[in-house]
DNA sequence: GTCTGCATAATTGTAGACAATTAATACTAG
DNA sequence: CTAGTATTAATTGTCTACAATTATGCAGAC
């Protein structure tokens, strides 16, 4: 019994979301509407509906009469998406030290433990979606929809900024410093806690090469398996 | 001659913007594809691109199968959306402090120039306009696109909260408080401008009464004339 | 050999028709 | 007279065909 549940323009945004991320859909390439809808076996529409979702979550460019393509940020935007990163993480930080639950403190550290698990088994696929889920993580036990909606767009195009511009194999995002920031806000040291997320979002940040872009086209059907 | 030049979804965006913006569309009120579409003299597919835009800018909300309704945001959405201002502004007049062209400050003062001009005159339309359009200048002056796209974002939710929870008849943001940001600015300052830009963003949440919502569903096409 | 202009092919944009879902109304039973 | 239900109307969701735009390949001239 082959899976027939009709796939959804969310089902879409998620494979070719996690095919960016993992470097297999490189920058530049352009997503054709016919090609997406016969690969994934749906309508046109369905396709534009999650193209243009994309292009919301600024991961890929829709040029009108042209087409949608993969997004090449500019190093300027790169560094202008860890700067409003800073800003806001910063101060997420410093409202969860002064208040959070028991159930919350248990909710991080759980979620860190998952991110060692998945780092030592070597599962990429986890391990990117657990690295950005844990900021996504502080977001929605520090407030309500709407810091959760900022943060999820801010770690989307995090995602795409370290995909291209990543040098080493590693990710980034380690379970360490994520695991002492969760310290810092059970003990409730604002001081502490800002200076870490600071500092460990620098660390994400130089650590990435900013000289070269390079774009491959190739072929999109095996990107996406 | 009539304007028989086509609407493009933008058009009706921004036209549905400044309506809820100016207080005549209230906030629960049902924006059905097919009155627009004759409103606007445009075809359903094209009123269901420029909801899904301000569906994204977060002033309709669309429930599946129901529709798209002017947004009634939450006090706790509002106070969110303030929170991650100040984090921001705070951030973007800080640098401003730190490198500003001379031609970038001139391009401050004229815009609070207009500010006042259009106080003076009381013309509501320009004052929305211009009082959000000076934060977004300020995000545009500091640095690229991205910058400029969050402040967007935050400016127009701003709009939406404070035409549904503003109390007073005056608008916020008066070009008193812009103009002293700006000298700041002009200056060198960073403590005292990052201050301003506090009191200034706390000044406008203050103002507001976040206690009834009162949902009064009227005639759409008056409302958008 | 390279560049320009034209014809062809491929891709995106748009509109209209049809299906599915939801809301409103009228009708019957208790 | 009220509650429940069946029917009808209205609205949204989806698909397919057609139009507009852009890219590609080819022929010919310089």
């Amino acid at each position: 019994m082959t899976e027939q549940t009709g796939v959804s323009a969310q089902d879409i945004v998620e494979r070719v979301w996690l095919s960016i991320a993992e470097r297999r859909l490189r920058p530049g390439v352009q997503l054709k509407e016919g090609q997406l809808a016969a690969i994934f076996d749906v309508s046109r529409a369905r396709v534009r509906q999650a193209l243009a979702a994309l292009e919301r979550d600024g991961l890929v460019t829709i040029i009108p009469n042209r087409g949608a393509f993969v997004c090449q940020p500019s190093v300027e935007e790169a560094r202008d998406v860890f700067f409003v990163r800073r800003a806001v993480e910063r101060c997420i930080v410093d409202r969860l030290c002064k208040s959070i639950s028991k159930a919350n403190v248990t909710r991080l550290r759980t979620h860190v433990a998952k991110e060692r698990t998945a780092n030592a088994q070597n599962i990429t696929t986890d391990i990117i979606k657990l690295s950005g889920g844990f900021h996504l993580l502080l977001a929605e036990v520090a407030s309500s929809d709407f810091l959760f909606a900022t943060m999820r767009d801010l770690i989307s195009r995090s995602s795409l900024i370290t995909a291209v511009y990543r040098n080493t194999n590693r990710f980034n995002c380690g379970p360490d410093e994520h695991a002492d920031i969760v310290e810092a806000i059970a003990r409730g040291d604002p001081e502490t806690a800002t200076k870490l997320m600071e500092h460990h979002l620098e660390h994400v940040e130089t650590e990435l090469d900013l000289s070269e872009i390079r774009d491959q086209p190739h072929d999109l059907k095996s990107a996406l398996a």
